[in-house]
DNA sequence: ATCGCCATTAGGGGTTTCCCGTAGTCGCGC
DNA sequence: GCGCGACTACGGGAAACCCCTAATGGCGAT
């Protein structure tokens, strides 16, 4: 369970990071962050316009693993209020360290959802007393659900979390299969379904196996779906 | 694969209908309607405030079925406007039939997803023109995603669905073995490892499988891992 | 308290998949 | 051109899987 800031790999356009900036300018937060988490191993990443320092500090704390922003975030509908959190122990222990770095514990996160079960996180913050907040978040948080959408559907789209996970490529013949046998249909039906022997439906089932380093198709299958290669039905 | 509209459904009340029609009238929309779709059976239910005889037109007719209003809305991130649809051959069964009940094709729906991989369907649809069309929807996108994310929640925590959408339980047993068998490993091996008969496992796997409405063990896998009942590995 | 339900255990027998081959065509890049 | 990988297909033996029946023990219900 690692923490990545997506800013920093390699062959990454940082059209997201200017998206998180102009999201604080134009509905006046100080600090924006982008996270999603690895429906596999749990991983954390993303990208955020917090200054460098408490990044580092967060990162090298591990906070990622407590910060309950994140965990509790991941669990609900609708937007979050960090004030929900005030009591919570591991919120203290981390917004105590927050505070001397200049960020508020007034904060919002909007979970966002795709097809495949992975959730993105946008959270926004904003150093003002509690009165403007309410205010501020009454006003905008049309529009932060709307930035949420847009980012999550943008970052799933541009393959960064792909390069970063290093998903196994299988090819489109592959994907189909392991696509019909998670939907339980047998290699008899699948050959007769696309027309081919059923030889070499499990031909490539074979050899999806292998990219995936799964011992059995049912191994297989559950890599694929924890991948988001293939959604189960 | 039924078509349920929930507003039959005794000891319901019907606030989510009349939050229909209040979104409709504020945001100057003709008709809303909500869906949600069961992860494994993929039962299709819901509230809609379309004329009757259009409802019961749709149902027999088993629509619920091809309309890519709805398969297509499900697999996306961002709200969907049924303008992308229009060369869709689906669609147009289903469109064409809709004209002759006084439903237009200038429609939206907003997808909006839970933490268990549920999938909730915000339509709205409005009788004008393109221009018109395209300048209502700008206007009021965010309201619907909010008005989307509000509805969801609601439904979730109403219990309506609760029954259909609760993860099927199963036993320490078979989540212990389904765990092993996406691990890789074959029903002797986990017979070995549990220092049980071989049989015995496939006997656990089995129920795991009718209890997960699955035909095979890779779908059953899937499921799971889908549902969150075990992960990959 | 007895009944029914279900988790857990197990064996027999038929079916399917898996795994080891071989082999031809097609497209793509060096 | 020539190799490489994807896609197609077939065969045979071993292994795994799937369905049937069936017994035991726990646990809640009537």
């Amino acid at each position: 369970m690692n923490l990545i800031d997506l800013s920093t790999v390699p062959n990454t356009d940082d059209n997201f990071m200017s998206f998180l900036d102009t999201l604080c300018e134009s509905l006046e937060f100080e600090y924006a962050s982008y996270a999603t988490t690895h429906p596999i191993t749990g991983d954390v990443q993303g990208y955020a316009n917090y200054p460098d320092r408490w990044k580092l500090h967060y990162a090298k704390r591990g906070m990622h693993r407590v910060d309950p922003t994140l965990y509790q975030s991941a669990r609900s509908i609708a937007p979050v209020d960090w004030g929900r959190f005030t009591e919570h122990p591991h919120f203290k222990s981390v917004f105590n360290d927050a505070r001397d770095f200049g960020i508020t514990n007034c904060g919002l996160t909007v979970p966002i959802r795709g097809p495949y079960g992975e959730c993105g996180l946008l959270s926004v913050t904003r150093n003002c007393d509690a009165h403007e907040w309410n205010l501020l978040k009454k006003k905008v948080v049309g529009d932060l659900q709307f930035a949420a959408v847009h980012m999550h559907d943008n970052v799933m789209r541009s393959g960064v979390l792909h390069k970063a996970l290093q998903r196994p490529a299988l090819s489109a013949r592959e994907l189909q299969i392991l696509q019909w046998v998670a939907a339980g249909k047998s290699q008899q039906d699948i050959g007769d379904i696309l027309s081919i022997s059923h030889r070499t439906v499990e031909v490539h089932l074979r050899s999806g196996r292998q990219k995936l380093s799964a011992l059995t198709t049912a191994q297989a299958v559950g890599r694929a779906i924890g991948l988001g290669l293939i959604h189960p039905s």
